[in-house]
DNA sequence: GCCAACGGTTACCAAAAGGTGCGTACTATC
DNA sequence: GATAGTACGCACCTTTTGGTAACCGTTGGC
């Protein structure tokens, strides 16, 4: 729960207050921008998620899941059944964001090979 | 200190072991997006960061701004005088990088008010 | 009859992130 | 002489995040 100020909503990411940063920091967490990544046009189901997101448990994806739903970035089908079958799909609104965060993800995998590359940081040195 | 496997570098957000995925959890941090926004193509000062970020502690400042230069994103300037004059600058990597990290948080600013209007989430109802 | 799969929820615990206050050393201003 | 500004580092503590395991009810396969 957001408390909105009740004054000054223009919307500025470098304001504390501000519900964009409260937003910000919602979309950029660990696993939304993979979720909202993922999700592209098709809809996919928990256990498609889990297999395709490596490394992300039952609990996170529930809870990033949801906290998605509640931003209007993602639409949770149930189809109502049992065994039980629900998709996630993205809202137009999350589509439109998928595409400024895909182009974010896709730079770090073009880039990835010049920034480990002759960096301490990284352990076992890139063959060139 | 990031482990590098040594087989399966295809550079891939979306597994656990790859470098892409630790990259990307170092840029989207809580303060990396802010700190590599705000530094466009001006240096700045730690204080003007610390007065331009608002809510950014001086320890994560520092922090962040290590961090990013580990990950040669931005570049440290220290003037070697007193009192201390340290300027920062984003990279050409970084002013790369920028643009996408940009229109995400443009965006988020763009569609603040269609996401918290009508939202249970945000408690004060923004005046249509 | 037993187990896996579906899509979760809950409780408990560990790890990571982050805030606060203090100290450093020097300069310039009042 | 006291205070503020410069750019931090360090220790301590709290908050948040996230992992693990157990459990739910139903169905279908062996």
């Amino acid at each position: 729960m957001f408390e909105l100020p009740k004054e000054n909503i223009t919307p500025d990411v470098f304001r504390e207050k501000c519900p964009a940063r409260y937003l910000l920091n919602r979309v950029s967490g660990k696993w939304s921008i993979l979720i909202i990544d993922i999700l592209d046009d098709r809809n996919l189901r928990n256990g498609e998620l889990m297999r395709l997101v490596e490394g992300i448990s039952q609990k996170m994806l529930t809870q990033t899941l949801r906290e998605l739903e509640s931003i209007k970035l993602i639409t949770r089908h149930d189809m109502q059944i049992i065994p039980p079958h629900v998709e996630y799909e993205l809202t137009s609104l999350g589509k439109s964001l998928r595409e400024k965060i895909c182009a974010m993800d896709r730079w770090i995998e073009e880039n990835m090979l010049e920034i480990i590359s002759n960096n301490k940081n990284f352990s076992v040195k890139i063959a060139e």
